[in-house]
DNA sequence: CTTATAACGCACATAATGTATCATAAATTG
DNA sequence: CAATTTATGATACATTATGTGCGTTATAAG
């Protein structure tokens, strides 16, 4: 059914903000003491103190619910990488695993619980479009050797798996060093597979 | 249950080979036509000819069925890469993609279907153990920027990131054209950040 | 041929999803 | 504040899939 999505995305009823928020908040609080998928809706409408039918009143299924608390991570993700002027490929590093480690709740369930690869591609696409306009900046400067949609999937893509590797493993590095692993293999080496040889560089 | 699987992996028995193959290749022809999560065992076993009970003799869930499927494409991964001695990230490349296009069926089934993410993983842990012993050659060489666990996870997810692209876009490219970008993007750039400065050396 | 055992078919239990309906509570609107 | 709209609660119900138990039949192994 999802009879309210539409509805200017629940801004207008009180009522509306105040299910889909205990909703998403009882969900996060599941996926803390068990994996993603063995939570049922039913133990999240209880843990809400919502009825059961409601949660089909706004959402599909429970991946629907988890990709909206995704959102908030997206934009906090934006947030930090700026506007496209901004050298985000210079910041990034220690302040992306340092938000990976403010949403670990978040992170985990995405990434090392048991999840449908849909979400996690959803949410891949998400970063892809916040990455792409900081690497399209040099796009017209020369022809790309790798094109941009591959390279700025790659740097989604193998940013996620890294963070997953790191929160599987119990975050055995800082966030500083993580994230200079983070620029030495992905950024930085995304870099030079871009751009054709600049010169003088000595790398490829 | 799963009251067969110990039996030596099932090689005693014709019937229970018998059972097993047919299972398999009923996954393998149902994936083809609709997503992973949506195939149901009653499905699998119906395609099959098999009595609805006997999965459960065989399998705890079809997740297990299609890991064992994955095997195959392990081994064959496993004869690509060759030893250790042998050039493994020169010949790379255009052979990886090849071989994901010859197991296409397999490859979408993992990476292109609604899948838990805990199957994909899986099939990158295998992946990692045959990346992992070739890039492990140079380890004594020199102290690695990176560390070996984070560089071959990052290689083992970004190659089945770049297949999983390259497949959910249609193969745009030919396996040519990917495995140079595959070079570019993943191994030579993997290289670049494990090593320390190679002084002279311009690549690796 | 004899024995062991895998598979079949069926019934049954369990659990989760999803829908329909009506009464109630709460919000919005004027 | 009053009137109206509407989201929620609660219950019952239908549907679907998973997983198990068991007696019978078929088939492989020796």
């Amino acid at each position: 059914m999802t009879q309210y999505r539409d509805r200017a995305a629940g801004k207008t009823d009180r009522r509306i903000r105040r299910t889909r928020r205990l909703l998403g908040e009882a969900l996060l609080a599941l996926v803390q003491e068990q994996s993603f998928d063995s939570v049922t809706i039913r133990q999240i409408t209880d843990r809400a103190d919502i009825g059961y039918a409601t949660f089909f009143r706004h959402y599909d299924s429970k991946e629907e619910l988890l990709s909206e608390q995704l959102e908030q991570i997206v934009r906090q993700l934006e947030a930090l990488a700026g506007e496209p002027g901004d050298h985000y490929f210079e910041r990034e590093g220690t302040l992306f695993f340092e938000h990976v480690r403010a949403n670990e709740d978040l992170y985990r369930a995405l990434l090392a619980g048991h999840v449908d690869v849909q979400v996690v591609r959803h949410m891949r696409d998400a970063l892809i479009r916040v990455i792409q306009p900081h690497m399209a900046r040099h796009e017209q400067s020369t022809a790309l050797v790798v094109p941009l949609e591959i390279a700025a999937n790659h740097v989604a893509a193998a940013s996620l798996e890294l963070a997953a590797w790191w929160l599987e493993n119990d975050r055995p590095y800082s966030p500083e060093q993580m994230g200079r692993y983070y620029r030495q293999l992905i950024i930085d080496s995304t870099w030079h597979a871009i751009l054709p040889d600049p010169a003088g560089d000595g790398r490829q």
